[in-house]
RNA sequence: GGAGAGGUGGCUGAGUGGUUGAAAGCGGCUCCCUGCUAAGGAGUUACAGGAGGUAACUUUUGUCGAGGGUUCGAAUCCCUCCCUCUCCGCCA
């Protein structure tokens, strides 16, 4: 959520910021509907003031008549009637207006930081750092034939559970996905981060509070008969977990790293990644999120960006880090970057993790507060994904295929996976 | 799922229609006293939004789980929803 001040008293500036994203946003109308709306609160709070003294002039004339039922007395209920009547009718209008408000600006994404390199699409982001040694060797398998070859995955009976874009894994699959979960939980604990496991389904309120919500309702599952949601990421429940709070400034940054199961619908995907691990309705991931003070979350974003490279590096995996452009950013981020790890079968980088700060933007939305010299302002959250487990394991695969058909792990996995190397049993 | 109880300020907890934004206690903060980690005294102690002033501030409205309703007037009555607790049922 944008500051509704801001929007109010500098609607060029916003209008301007948020063409950076390569789209035009009308600010105007949404500034029209609050002048109305402050027309009526001015008329509501007289109204209301006046009608206040009245009512407790009437409470003092009971008390200290011995009749209550004087027509002087029903002369003055009268009178609170009538402003009764009046107030319902311009809270009404005030209700709607407030809504329409409401709605309008929740759907205003966030407003890309200047540092962002500015740009339409994909294409503009820039490439800003190169860690490792990219396999390029011809002839090389994809990880859903070695998945197939080495019995990890079945994605044909998963359509038999489910439908497509869902994956089992099986034998040595699930338990290199089980071992990459816990190899990434426990280095992420080692170094400051307090471990959640968050519910996965979500209600609306913790969707609009990060982000997904109004305006991406196409994009999550919903439970037909509850208000609740399968959550898209763990940065949902996390956003939502010091939803309506004020937390002490002491406490601040809060780190939390969390694993969930993720749930995508992919609506309008059709046709791209359709084999594999790299693009599936239900995937798992481990989140870093911060919670931190206004003006450290700069810093804030290189440490959480470095926090998930260190995953990368220890497993060897070679990867790139790109600076998100202006047009490509998500939704609630003002500056995003983005790893993205070593395919060798496609000969490219795919994204493995994204990092992003949104400064006060889902602070506003949820309302997570902190309090400097005895006032109050949002703070600044942070998440990034420390890493996407299924894609990690893709990685793995392509990169650790040996000219056998096994798959070299990675040194710093074998106590987790429980040997050097998988086989087909 | 069934039956019952309940949701009040940072916490405990009063309050069943009229100066109650809310007693009291605890905690927090400020000051006073006290020659010293005690005791006592005084004051202060929520959030959001208007309006006015350069400003410390003044004033006003709303908020007692959420949203509606009844009433001149609601924490207090009615309805819906959410949540918590107890018992029963079911269950990993």
């Amino acid at each position: 959520m944008l500051d509704q001040k801001l929007i109010r008293e500098n609607p060029k500036l916003v209008e301007e910021i948020l063409s950076l994203r390569g789209k035009d946003f009308n600010i105007s109308h949404i500034n029209k509907l609050t002048i109305q709306k402050k027309e009526i609160d001015i008329e509501i709070s007289s109204l209301q003031s006046e009608s206040k003294k009245l009512s407790k002039l009437i409470g003092q004339e009971i008390r200290n008549s011995n009749n209550p039922n004087t027509q002087e007395l029903n002369e003055l209920k009268n009178r609170g009637n009538r402003y009764r009547i009046k107030i319902s009718e311009f809270e009404d209008k005030k209700r709607i207006l407030d809504k329409q408000i409401h709605d309008e600006i929740s759907r205003l994404p966030n407003f890309p930081s200047k540092d962002a390199p500015v740009g339409q699409s994909e294409g503009d982001n820039i490439q800003i750092k190169v860690w490792g040694d990219p396999l390029k060797k011809e002839n090389l398998k994809t990880h859903w034939e070695i998945g197939e070859d080495l019995n990890l995955f079945d994605s044909v009976k998963s359509t038999k559970i489910s439908k497509s874009r869902f994956i089992t894994l099986t034998g040595n699959g699930a338990r290199l996905e089980r071992a990459l979960i816990n190899f990434m939980l426990d280095i992420h604990s080692k170094n400051g981060y307090l471990e959640l496991m968050p519910p996965a389904l979500v209600n609306s309120e913790s969707l609009q509070g990060s982000g997904q919500l109004p305006k991406f309702s196409s994009e999550s599952f919903k439970c037909d008969n509850d208000d609740l949601w399968l959550s898209p990421t763990a940065e949902v429940p996390l956003t939502a977990y010091h939803k309506n709070e004020i937390i002490d400034i002491k406490l601040l940054p809060l780190k939390y790293v969390a694993y969930s199961p993720c749930f995508r619908r992919e609506a309008g995907s059709y046709g791209k990644d359709t084999k594999g691990l790299i693009r599936l309705h239900q995937f798992n991931k481990v989140e870093l999120y911060w919670f931190c003070e206004p003006n450290n979350s700069l810093e804030a974003h290189l440490e959480i960006t470095a926090d998930a490279e260190k995953i990368l590096q220890k497993l060897n995996l070679p990867y790139r880090l790109v600076d998100i452009c202006t047009g490509d950013l998500g939704f609630s981020s003002s500056r995003t970057f983005d790893l993205e790890v070593w395919l060798p079968s496609n000969k490219c980088y795919r994204e493995i993790s994204s990092c992003s700060n949104c400064l006060d933007f889902q602070a506003r939305r949820s309302s997570i507060r902190t309090k400097v010299n005895k006032s109050t302002s949002f703070i600044h959250t942070l998440n990034g994904s420390g890493l996407a487990i299924g894609r990690t394991m893709a990685a793995i695969l392509e990169n650790g295929q040996q000219s056998d058909g096994s798959v070299k792990i990675p040194d710093v996995l074998v106590p987790y996976y429980g040997s050097n190397l998988i086989k087909n049993t």
